[in-house]
DNA sequence: GCGAGTTGCTTGTGCCTACAACTAAGCGGG
DNA sequence: CCCGCTTAGTTGTAGGCACAAGCAACTCGC
């Protein structure tokens, strides 16, 4: 809205910049999504869930920092962990320093997941978005993401995004 | 994967673009959902459904010829259209060419929430992408959409997906 | 040390979506 | 005509996710 209360609509550059974009978004995560479930049983949370893990000292995580990192709320995160507890590739542990919390640790089935997992998803990656755009254009989209997700987010408390 | 069956992986700099830009994916649908849903009681995709409907001849079309439009499977359309008919947005008829198909139109009702609904979303897209950035780069998130869009849908089968 | 308030996590409920099976209607060859 | 195939749409089932309620454990002031 503007300040004499009539919106502030877009104009024909604009929109069509936003269509084509809004399409993008509305059809990536379904392409992520689809290929990590048909190779690999997996969701793209779930892979990046246990990605984050991978990545942690001890493949080890407490629960809200591991929802952090996956940018989730802890109600879905447990759910998910509950999950992939279930397909024994995560396990829980109480934390010896607070007894309140719960540490997710990889196990060995789970690191073999992601390392065969990762190959399929990174080429999925840059078939659909990296090998489409110019290196210049790369670089664009970086700064462009970055201007965005400063709105998105402007707490800033989501750091590690990565594929 | 290249020809020799190691993965390329991506450099440094196409790793820092690409986990923004997955950040920025995996937030903003909530984003719009949220602003939609809470203002006007209608998901994202509902909203875009009746907008379709609205920008149709007579605000009218067959759930087949929606269901492409808003990039959505049958099924998928048919659920949200039973609701929307719920709650008095959209009506269903049968279709006096084709015994088989259904067409689905826009109500008074539902035009009016289409029009109550649209300068707030606009709003919310300018807030949190079009107003982020520069007017050149508006313009390359265009083009890199396209050039994503080319790669998610070969077939082309989307074309009006808009705000 | 103890009671109020906070934090960490899990679970109940309900909505939305995908996949697949199903009904109904058109279409075409013999 | 009628039998098999295709197309249009709906619905059964299963599973993910959000929101809010619930429970357990920690902290801090008194």
């Amino acid at each position: 809205m503007t300040t004499d209360g009539t919106p502030r609509w877009l104009s024909d550059s604009e929109r069509a910049s936003w269509v084509r974009f809004a399409a993008v978004v509305e059809l990536l995560p379904g392409v992520l999504d689809s290929q990590l479930q048909r190779d690999d049983g997996l969701t793209h949370f779930d892979y990046f869930t246990l990605a984050m893990l991978s990545e942690a000292p001890d493949r080890t995580l407490r629960m809200t920092a591991l929802a952090a990192r996956t940018n989730a709320t802890l109600p879905r995160l447990s759910r998910v962990v509950s999950r992939l507890e279930e397909q024994g590739l995560v396990a829980r542990s109480p934390c010896a320093e607070d007894r309140r919390a719960t540490n997710a640790t990889l196990t060995a089935a789970g690191w073999i997941a992601v390392q065969a997992a990762a190959p399929g998803h990174v080429a999925t990656v840059r078939e659909s978005v990296i090998d489409a755009l110019t290196p210049d254009q790369v670089t664009q989209l970086g700064e462009i993401s970055s201007a965005i997700l400063g709105r998105l987010d402007p707490s800033g408390r989501l750091f590690a995004r990565e594929s």
